[in-house]
Order: structure tokens, then C-alpha cells, then sequence
DNA sequence: CTGTTAGCGCTTTCAC
DNA sequence: GTGAAAGCGCTAACAG
């Protein structure tokens, strides 16, 4: 029977001390004596004593946890942002509580119920925007928040610059002198749909490419709306086919190089395919992107909020991180 | 200043009311009269309050949350049984709290710290070995365990039967009436690595075929490791090469693909490839893989987790989930 | 340096 | 039905 009931009581009183004490010595406070210090931990051993956090937390009134919320489609990206998270979290030992939500609940709702449940020191919420009549309840609450992958005059943010990044792509496609070139968007309802969007007549306009509406798709950013976009693409006559197509996922990506292969057609000397985020496979499939550093969107994500929960942040924290283009087989 | 430290006392007061009431209606006690918990009711929102769940959590010794551990890699098999997870642990309002634990480093104490935490009432290990000497303590501590992915005679556990799907892969390459097949392994010291080398063997031997050890290889379950292996493959004279390849994974069979075309072979064709997983991502590639529900089984070993935690399971729990062979193209 | 005491915010008997 | 009081296991003054 070992079934660890033994509380700071038991290691006080087998120590003789008190449990102030057993208390200070736990939280490695300097002015304990060696001699004490020394036989409470050796009871400590002995008994297999370990603090119940919960109590610890609810008398630190800490909880030493965050919260990460993620929208309920766990992809490629996310899954780098994670392991940025995850790393930063580990070197400071703080829980990582993994909430997913949906985007079309009551997102306000829910994550006002984490701020209230006390479980939690502060949230990292990833591509979240937060609408500005929303934002007030929770900017009240005081607790500390970042979002990642988002920017927002409120919050501290890490985010990237959708427009540039697109801007980029099609730049590149366009000093390939390619002049037919689509553009299969994600979400155009989301900011970084939209923002990419810009991009892209940006980069149009300057490099005299005559905008073709047929040939600018929005789905979502998943490998299927890309396949999906694509195929409708090549159902224009064969004439109006693009030379060249800017993905704004890799996912899609993946879904363009489907459908460009069934259909017979080489990359990149048929139609060019560049994608959007550098996941992992990109490096597998050969496909250039634009390369968003999401591992170290998370870290730094995690950097900024412990810093937030330690009060060690005076004014509101934005960081832009940097694009990169990656060429690579497919453009 | 709406900074919540509006606590069951302020509630109590406001209503004219004691605390144990307060608390009664907190936990739909059907013994308040209905006036008293209209009241109490309107005051709670009009104070807008909400209990502390580290308090409450304290109170009931019960932590209203399992710990999920993952190895270090989160990888596309990781993420399809975490949606399980999630989804499964959504619907009980049920924290989720993700610890990765590295291979090289002393999980057991991990593992118990996490135990002794009392921040958790149950624990998910996915992929986690456990060796009969380590699991003592843990057995000990009476914490309510299911893994997931591995089996133990010791805890309660769903697996996926390795030897079987492997023989299934290869059984399937031979009635292609191929002959010379390689095996690109994951982790030979993994039981993953070696039931499926096991099966591939029987395979192997029920199909006549004659083992060419040169054409087995391990490495681990990532991309790059099939890739690594199929080049390791094609350094051997031409005559020697394979007719088809199985991979221990979907990852390593993307690995594969790659340095096949590279190589400007053919799939199926000149080589045919079938991988093992059948991640969300197959389906794009069009490779034939061996289903292991991923999703089933994080949903299914939450499931038998909760019950678990609520002392519903007498006996120790041990499902054996089915795979399917999914053809598709590239074998 | 160390013991004692009063919380942290809730749940849960135990009386009335 | 409901109030009062005793924990849950720990931290953090406060004395000495």
C-alpha cells in the first residue's frame, strides 16, 4: 500500500520540525538550516513525499499551467507551432492544457470560461482573431493572453504579413516571366485570406499581370480545397489554363500537384506550383514556398506570455516574424 | 474593475444565504428549495460569478483532467489519435494536459511526478513501452492508466496487431506476384519494428519468397529514414533491386516514393510501394497503406480512460483494434 | 532560522 | 432544506 497519502504534515512530524518548515524547504528557501534542510528532505525520501500541486497551486493562487488554444483542424502548421510551444513550455515546467475550438461555438464563451476556471495562468490562442466588440470582456479579465499567427492592437502578437508574403510568391513567379498565374486562396473570410489576396493584386499591378477573376479561387486551406480549386481551374478551356499557381497553404499545394498530375501535366515546366507555410513534407515533395517560421512563432508565443504572466511586460508586445522564400523543384 | 475575485462568500452574502447552499445549487443538489436556488442563481450572474475550479478541485481531491503523453515527435500518426483525443475528451468537459516525453530520458520519472502532480485524475500513454521492471510503481500508485498503442499485460491497453498487418502488406505485394521485396523497418528496438519484421518474415515464408537481408532495412519511422533507406537500397547492383518496397510507415514510404522517382523509376510500374498507417496524406499520394484507425483508437482509449477514472472497469481492459489494406495506386 | 496561524475557495458532514 | 464548521494540502505572514 502505497497509494502516496502522506501530506506535508506526516514529513513535518517524522522530521520534527514544523510544517512551515517543510514548506520552506520544499520552495528552497535559503534561510533553513543545512542540518534541518537536510533531515526534511531525507524524510521527504523516506516517506516518497511529493507536494499536491493542487493545493500548492491554490494557495499560491498560480495555476502553472497555460492554456493553448487551436482551432478544432489540427494540420501541418499547428502541429509546428506545437512543437515550438512545447519546447518552451518544458525548459520552464509549466502544463501545456490543449483546448480546441470550433469555429463557428460561441468562442468568446468558452474561452471565458477557461479565464475563469483558475486552471490557468495565461492563453496562447493560435490563429484567433478576435473581433474588437469581443475583446473587451477579456482584455478586462487582466489575464494575460498572446496571439499567435494573429496580429491585434490589443494583445501582445506574433505574427507574419500575409500581404508580403504573398507578395513574394507571385514576385517570384512573376521574374519567371510567367504571366497567367493563379491564385488558389484559402479562406477569404479570414484575415490572412484576405491579406493574401492583397498580395497578390499587389504584386499583380506591379509586375503588369492583367488580373483573370477565373483564375483566383478561395476554399480552405486544406489539401482538398486545393485539389477542388484546381480542377475547377481546369475546367476553363484549355487556353485560359495558368502557366503558374500560387497555393496559399502547402496543403493546397499538395492538392494543386494532385490535380496537375492527373491531369497529365509537368512541374514545373507545365504549370509552376509554389505553396505557403514550408511544412515539413514541402522539403519531400520538392515544393517551393514561403517559409513561415512556425516553430518559432510558438516559442517565441510562449516566450512572450510567461514573460506577460511574470509581469515583466510593460507595454503591449508585437513582433513581425520574417518570411522567407524557399526554392525549391516546383517553381 | 471586473477582475473576477468574486468567490462563493460575496455569492452567499448577496442572497442571503449560507455557503453550504451556494455550494448545493453549484452542484445541482436537488435538495434546495427552487426559490433559494432561483436566487442564489440570479445573484451568481448578476455577480458574475464562477466557482474556482482549483478550489473545487482541492475540495473533491479530483483534478477534472488526464495528462496525454506523446513522444517527443509529434508526427501525422500523433496528431490523427490526438483528434480522437480531443473529441472524445470535449464531450466529458474534460482537460487535457499534453506532456511529450523524449525516448532517451527517464520516463518513469516523468511519468510519476506527473502522478504525484494530482493535477490529473488518469494518464494516456500513446506509443509507450513500458518494461515490466518500470511499471511497478506506476501499477502501484493506483492512477488509472490506459496505452494506447502498445500492449501490457499490466494495464489496460489498445493495440493494433503489427505481425498482422505486416504479414497483410507483404501477402498482398506477393499475390502481385512480386517476389523481390524490401522491407524498409522503423525502430528495430521498438516492439512496432520487431512484430513487423516478424510478419513480414511469415509472409516471407507462407509466400516462398527467399529473404535477401540487403533488402531489409530499419532506421525510424520519419521520412527521412525511408528515403535514407531506399538509397541505401539502390546502391546495390540494379539486378538486385526490388520489385517492391513495404515501408513501416506512411512517412517512410513518402521517403521512398521520393527516391524512387528521383531515381526516375517508376510507381507502380518499375517498383510498387505500399506504406503502413494510411495517414491523412495517403490518400493524395495515392499510396496503398495498411489502415491503422488512429483516430478510433485515441477516442476509444480515452473512453476506457474515463471509465476507468470513474471505477466503472473491474477487470483490465484490452482491445485489439482491426487493420484494413487500402489499395490504392502505387501498389 | 523556525513554529504557529490564518488563509486560498470550495465540498461535505452534521445538526437543527 | 439549510447554516455552521471542519477539512482538502499547501503558502505566507507573524512572532519569537
Amino acid at each position: 500500500m502505497s497509494k502516496n497519502k502522506v501530506n506535508i504534515y506526516d514529513v513535518a512530524e517524522k522530521a520534527g520540525v514544523g510544517i512551515g518548515t517543510v514548506s520552506r524547504v520544499l520552495n528552497n528557501s535559503d534561510k533553513v538550516k543545512d542540518d534541518t534542510r537536510k533531515k526534511v528532505l531525507e524524510v521527504m525520501k523516506e516517506l516518497n513525499y511529493r507536494p499536491n500541486k493542487l493545493a500548492q497551486n491554490l494557495a499560491r493562487q498560480k495555476a502553472n499551467a497555460v492554456a493553448v488554444i487551436v482551432p478544432s483542424f489540427i494540420d501541418h502548421f499547428f502541429v509546428e507551432v506545437l512543437k515550438g510551444i512545447q519546447d518552451a513550455l518544458e525548459e520552464e515546467n509549466i502544463d501545456l492544457i490543449l483546448h480546441k475550438i470550433d469555429l463557428n461555438e460561441n468562442r468568446m464563451k468558452k474561452i471565458m470560461d477557461i479565464v475563469h476556471s483558475r486552471k490557468v495562468d495565461g492563453i496562447a490562442a493560435l490563429t484567433m482573431d478576435i473581433s474588437d466588440t469581443e475583446d473587451q470582456e477579456l482584455k478586462d479579465s487582466g489575464i494575460p493572453v498572446v496571439l499567435a499567427d494573429e496580429f491585434s492592437a490589443d494583445f501582445h502578437s506574433i505574427y507574419f504579413d500575409d500581404l508580403k508574403g504573398a507578395e513574394m510568391a507571385v514576385d517570384y513567379l512573376a521574374a519567371l516571366d510567367h504571366s497567367r498565374i493563379a491564385f488558389v486562396n484559402g479562406d477569404i473570410n479570414s484575415l490572412h485570406g484576405q491579406k493574401r489576396l492583397e498580395g497578390v493584386k499587389k504584386s499583380f499591378k506591379k509586375n503588369n499581370i492583367i488580373i483573370d477573376q477565373k483564375l483566383i479561387k478561395d476554399g480552405d486551406f486544406y489539401v482538398e480545397d486545393g485539389y477542388q480549386s484546381m480542377q475547377e481551374i481546369f475546367e476553363l478551356p484549355q487556353a485560359k489554363w495558368p502557366t503558374a499557381v500560387f497555393a496559399a497553404s502547402d496543403n493546397q499545394a499538395i492538392g494543386v500537384l494532385q490535380a496537375v498530375e492527373e491531369k497529365g501535366l509537368k512541374v514545373p515546366a507545365d504549370i509552376a506550383v509554389i505553396g505557403y507555410d514550408n511544412i515539413e513534407l514541402a522539403k519531400y515533395l520538392k515544393l517551393t514556398t514561403i517559409w513561415q517560421p512556425m516553430y518559432q512563432l510558438g516559442y517565441l508565443t510562449i516566450e512572450v506570455l510567461l514573460k506577460a504572466i511574470n509581469g515583466e511586460l510593460k507595454d503591449i508586445y508585437h513582433k513581425e516574424l520574417e518570411l522567407k522564400l524557399v526554392k525549391r523543384e516546383t517553381a
